[in-house]
DNA sequence: TAGTGGTCTAGACCACTAG
DNA sequence: TAGTGGTCTAGACCACTAG
């Protein structure tokens, strides 16, 4: 299996940029040097900093060149949804409540909401040979004519309207608690007992915040898996 | 913001897969077929078939043309190290033991190790002025001239020798659980405070097992955090 | 104004898949 | 053998950054 042109130049850069030959936050040479270095086309370069961009060795930045990152060996690819983590199938969905609230000002912050719209909010549980083992409580921006039946609430329809086509965005963060008696109780557990909560902000493709989620699990029925990439 | 042709059609062709205008599990019309379509070169196409490859809705099968994959919305970055989660800091990490061992069964099938060799140790607890908040527990399969010495032992350098220049592989998993009797003892808890598990599966560029790792973390000073991508 | 990365065209040759 | 995706060349025009 021969490598291709693009693939071994962006191996060799990589290799200077990871033995320290070419200086981590200074910038790389330009494309055009590159072309004149390794002997081929721009097009060929490019695609070799495309590698590079996407494994985050190099930043480009119109006009100016590329700048050189520190190595992260360490990107990971993660898959998640509410019902991809558990450990035991199958899994049942329960719609528990579906409301229209008008948010705490906590939950204005969290939202980066500056002006008083409503909110939706849906809760939802999720067993596993009827015991509970999953509680997931979302927090939504409304919008008028956001659908509230039950056969249309999920991810990402919901958000339809808005964002036709575009991509919605995330940040996720994962940790793991002691249940509070609240959340002990949704899962008829004694208070203490170890739960894995995901929390998830909902982002349209502008970075403007549609809603958060957060889902609690109980941690012996759960765990969430990433690959390494490229 | 203009946006670029390429991305316009990307984007076209998933509302189209979103739509199921286009069939998943199908093959889609061919790049010369889109070239025609939408009127522009094969590079343009191209750029717009690596958009979507990127983002998991279509595979490129040689030869064959593109299959088209189920939309999955819920593509995650992680950048993860065993440093990286905690929620406090400074940070101290501290090497407890380096140990070249025999392997025992269970370690020998967790390495996919059909031969005898032999098998680094290395155990590191991480503290947090002064309180043991985090372990970590790696098994590496033994190559001669392995650096063992302390400043040589920190991934990947480690792994260099079998490596260089290519990217290591992982697969990771993260869990959470009470701790038992061992693990509490370590952090000087109580047994059963609950503790979030990362394991970690290294592996070289052609997917052989290079090595293992465990890290416990006290789950409230740890926390791993995600964001979706394009 | 000279140089940079961003985008796009037009065309070539290759290995691979399938009739 | 005709068609497909994979790679690469050669060249064009653009908006942007910085002296």
């Amino acid at each position: 299996m021969k490598q291709s042109i693009f693939a071994m130049i962006a191996d060799d850069i990589k290799q200077q940029i990871l033995d320290q030959k070419i200086k981590v936050g200074g910038m790389m040479p330009s494309e055009n040097a590159l072309c004149a270095t390794y002997n081929v086309t721009r097009t060929t370069i490019r695609r070799a900093m495309a590698l590079l961009i996407k494994e985050n060795y190099i930043t480009p930045i119109t006009g100016k060149g590329y700048t050189v990152n520190e190595p992260s060996l360490n990107n990971f690819l993660l898959q998640f949804d509410e019902h991809s983590g558990f450990t035991c199938s199958p899994i049942e969905s329960q719609l528990i409540k579906v409301d229209i609230i008008n948010p705490t000002p906590e939950q204005m912050v969290k939202l980066h909401m500056w002006e008083n719209k409503r909110v939706v909010n849906i809760k939802r549980m999720y067993l596993y040979e009827e015991k509970p083992v999953g509680f997931d409580d979302k927090y939504i921006i409304y919008y008028t004519g956001m659908p509230l039946i039950e056969t249309e609430i999920h991810y990402p329809s919901i958000f339809s309207k808005n964002t036709s086509g575009k991509d919605l965005r995330g940040e996720l963060s994962i940790s793991a608690q002691n249940a509070n008696a609240y959340i002990a109780s949704l899962f008829t557990e004694h208070s203490g007992v170890p739960v894995t909560v995901v929390e998830q902000i909902i982002k349209d493709p502008e970075g403007s915040v549609l809603g958060y989620a957060q889902t609690y699990y109980l941690a012996e029925y759960f765990e969430i898996e990433a690959k390494s990439f490229s």
